[in-house]
RNA sequence: UGGGGCGUCGACAAAUGGUAAGUCACGGGACUUUGGAUCCCGCAUCUGUAGGUUCGAAUCCUACCGCCCCAGCCA
C-alpha cells in the first residue's frame, strides 16, 4: 500500500462517517447489519447494500455485520424467502457468523416498549377507521387534525392496548400510534402508526400475536437491541430518521444507532423494484426467481457470474447520496474482467458451417495440442483437439463477399483454423435457394499448430471444430431482458412492452469434444465468442447445456456496424 | 406555494477554499495464433444557472432552475 496515499483515498462518505466515529471515540468498533423483508429475492441492488454493510464490518478492527430479517408483516413473509436470502448473501462471500437475528424475536420486547411510551403518554389507541385516519393526516401542504382519540387517558390507552393483544378486536378496529404532532411538516411525525391488528398467522411466531409493529417502531428498536452502530438504508428512509430518533430517544432503549442513507442502485436495460420482478416472474415472462435474465442474484448465479465479479462492480459503482442509473456495460465488463483470468479457453462454433478440407486424407484425424490458456500456457496445460477431413466454422466468419476490412474466410482468402492449419477456400457449395452449405478449402500441411515455416501471416484466426468428433449442446444466449434503457420511463409505464424479444435465443452448437468432461457450473470462455458457463440445473453429459454469461467485446461487429 | 434530499465528463464518482482523480463507455495507435486480453494516447479551461465573498471557489454566501422522496393499518 503506498504510504503516501491519503487515509481518505477511496473512502465513501459512510465509510468517512465511521471512522470519524472511531477517530472520535464515539465508538470502539462498527456494527452494521443488512436488515431484508422476507417477501422476495434479493437483487442486485441488495448487493450493494450487503457488499456495503458487510464490507465495512471487515474492514473495521473487531467489527460485525447481522444479517436480519425485518419480519414484521405476517401476510407477505415467507421461509422460503429468508432461505433464498441467506444462501445469497452467502454466495455473494459474506458470513454473519453467530448474528443472526429476526425481528420477530422482538415482539415481545417490542411491545414492552410500546407500553413504556403509552405509560408516558406518547402513545394511544385511535379507533379511527382507515379512511378517517387517512382524511386526518392532511396533506404535505395543510396540516392535519388531531384524533378524537388523542387524548385518551394512559390507563385506558393501557388496557385497549392489552386488549388489542389480547385477540378481542378485529383487524382495524385499533391501532397504536405514536403521540407527535399531527401539524408536522414531516408527514411521518403526524401520528405515526406503531400497530395494527392482524389476525394472521405468522411464518415464524405462529399465531401468538394478532398485533404487529411496524416498521418505523421495529427498525429502530431492532438496531438498538442489537447495538448497532451505524444503520444504513437507501435514500427515501430520510423522511424517516426523526421518527427513528424519536423513538429511540422516548423509550428505554439500550443503545442510540444513527442511521444514514445512501442512493439505491439502478441499473439500465433492466427493472428493480420487487413489484415489476414479481410480475416478469408471475407473468412468466421468465422462467423464474432465477432466471438468468433477472437482476437477481440467483438470476446473476445462473447466469453464470462470479461473486468476485459482482462485488467488484459494487466497489466500482461507488457510494454516494445522488440518484442515479448505473450503465449496465458496467457490469458486463466487471464480469469479463473477472471470467478473463479465470475461464480456461475452449472452442464452440455456434452457427455452424461446414468445411471440407479437399486435399485432406479422408479417413484421417489428428489429435491437436491447443493450451487452455494461451496466455499462460503451463497453468492448466493442453487438451487434444481432433482435427479431421470436415468440420464446422462459425457461419459468421465466412463471407462470400467480403469487405475489405473482413480478415476471415472468403473465396481464394486464408485464415488460420487456431491450434491447427492454414487454410484457403477454393470453392463454395450453394443449395437451390442460393444458401451457402458447404465451403471447400485446401490446407497447408506445413502449417500444424499455426505457423508457417516460411514466415507468411494471415490476418485471421478463426475457431472450428472436428465435424465427426464435436459434441451438440444447447447454448442458451441470453441478452439484456430489455430493449429499452429505461423500461419502466417515467413513471408506472408499461415496462412488459419494452421486454427485448430476443433476450434467449437458443442455438444448438457444437462443442469440442473435451467438454464432454464440462460439468454443472463450470465457466469455459468459447473463444472469440464469450463466456459460457454449463448449466447448474439443465447440464448433463449425455446433453450439455450452457449459459451465455457474457458477450466477448467484437470489435468487428462495431466497424461492421458503423457501415 | 410544506418538509427532507440531490445536481461535477455520455454513465458512475473523487476532490473537505489552493487551481477538476479514477473507472466504464467512446475515439486513435501498438501488439497479438481469440478483431479477446494487454499496452500507450485522447476525452470537463470547467463543476445546474446568475450574482457575491476571497489573492484564490466545485467547495463559503445569496437568489433562482431542475430532479428525487414523504399524504400504506408495506418495508
Amino acid at each position: 500500500m503506498g504510504s503516501d496515499e491519503s487515509k481518505t483515498d477511496g473512502m465513501d462518505f459512510i465509510r468517512q462517517i465511521v471512522a470519524d466515529d472511531l477517530a472520535s471515540g464515539k465508538h470502539d468498533t462498527v456494527v452494521t447489519r443488512f436488515p431484508p423483508e422476507p417477501n422476495g429475492y434479493l437483487h442486485i441492488g441488495h448487493a450493494k447494500s450487503i457488499v456495503l454493510n458487510f464490507g465495512i464490518a471487515q474492514e473495521i478492527p473487531g467489527g460485525r455485520c447481522h444479517l436480519r430479517f425485518d419480519d414484521s408483516n405476517p401476510e407477505t413473509e415467507d421461509m422460503e424467502y429468508v432461505e433464498a436470502i441467506q444462501r445469497d448473501v452467502r454466495w455473494l462471500g459474506f458470513d454473519w457468523g453467530r448474528h443472526l437475528y429476526f425481528a420477530s424475536d422482538y415482539f415481545e420486547k417490542l411491545y414492552g416498549f410500546a407500553i413504556s411510551l403509552i405509560e408516558i403518554g406518547k402513545a394511544y389507541v385511535c379507533s379511527l377507521s382507515e379512511e378517517e385516519i387517512r382524511s386526518h393526516r392532511g396533506t404535505v401542504t395543510q396540516p392535519g387534525t388531531d384524533s378524537p382519540y388523542r387524548d385518551r387517558t394512559v390507563e385506558e390507552n393501557l388496557d385497549l392496548f392489552r386488549r388489542m393483544r389480547g385477540g378481542e378486536f378485529t383487524d382495524g378496529e385499533h391501532v397504536l400510534r405514536a403521540r407527535i404532532d399531527m401539524a408536522a411538516s414531516n408527514m411521518k411525525m403526524r401520528d405515526p402508526l406503531l400497530y395494527r391488528i392482524r389476525h394472521a398467522p405468522h411464518y415464524r411466531t405462529g399465531d401468538a400475536w394478532c398485533i404487529y409493529p411496524m416498521y418505523d417502531f421495529v427498525h429502530c428498536l431492532s438496531d438498538a437491541l442489537e447495538g448497532i452502530s451505524h444503520s444504513i438504508c437507501t435514500l427515501e428512509f430520510e423522511n424517516n430518521r426523526e421518527l427513528y430518533d424519536w423513538i429511540i430517544d422516548n423509550v428505554p432503549a439500550p443503545s442510540k444507532p444513527r442511521q444514514y442513507e445512501f442512493a439505491r442502485l439502478n441499473l439500465n436495460y433492466t427493472v428493480m423494484s420487487k413489484r415489476k420482478l414479481v410480475e416478469l416472474v408471475e407473468g412468466g415472462h421468465v422462467s423464474g426467481w432465477d432466471d438468468p435474465r433477472l437482476p437477481t442474484i440467483a438470476g446473476l448465479r445462473r447466469r453464470g457470474c462470479t461473486p468476485e465479479s459482482i462485488r467488484k462492480f459494487c466497489d466500482r459503482i461507488g457510494v454516494a447520496k445522488a440518484n442515479s442509473v448505473v450503465d449496465v456495460a458496467l457490469l458486463e465488463h466487471s464480469i469479463r474482467d473477472d471470467l478473463n483470468t479465470k475461464a480456461p479457453r475452449v472452442m464452440a462454433v455456434l452457427d455452424p458451417l461446414k468445411v471440407v478440407i479437399v486435399n485432406y486424407p479422408e479417413g484421417q484425424v489428428e489429435e491437436l495440442d491447443a493450451p487452455y490458456f494461451p496466455d499462460d500456457p503451463p497453468r492448466m496445460g493442453t487438451r487434444r483437439v481432433p482435427f479431421s477431413r470436415e468440420l464446422f466454422i462459425e457461419r459468421g466468419d465466412f463471407m462470400e463477399d467480403p469487405p475489405k476490412k473482413f480478415f476471415r474466410l472468403g473465396p481464394g482468402r486464408e485464415v488460420r483454423l487456431r491450434w491447427a492449419y492454414f487454410i484457403t477456400c477454393v470453392d463454395v457449395k450453394k443449395d437451390e435457394r442460393g444458401n451457402i452449405v458447404e465451403v471447400h478449402c485446401r490446407y497447408d500441411p506445413q502449417t500444424r499448430g499455426g505457423d508457417a515455416p516460411d514466415g507468411r501471416r494471415v490476418k485471421g484466426t478463426i475457431h472450428w471444430v472436428s465435424a465427426a468428433h464435436a459434441l451438440t449442446a444447447e447454448v442458451r444466449l441470453y441478452d439484456r431482458l430489455f430493449d429499452d434503457p429505461t423500461p419502466d420511463g417515467g413513471k408506472e409505464a408499461d415496462f412488459i412492452r419494452h421486454l427485448n424479444p430476443h433476450s434467449l435465443d437458443t442455438a444448438d452448437a457444437r462443442v469440442e469434444p473435451s467438454l464432454r468432461d464440462a460439468l454443472p457450473g463450470d465457466r469455459f470462455q468459447f473463444e472469440r465468442t464469450g463466456y459460457f458457463i454449463a448449466d447448474a440445473m439443465d447440464h448433463t453429459a449425455s446433453r450439455p447445456v450452457f449459459n451465455r454469461i457474457v458477450p466477448l467485446r467484437d470489435s468487428w461487429a462495431k466497424i461492421a456496424g458503423k457501415k
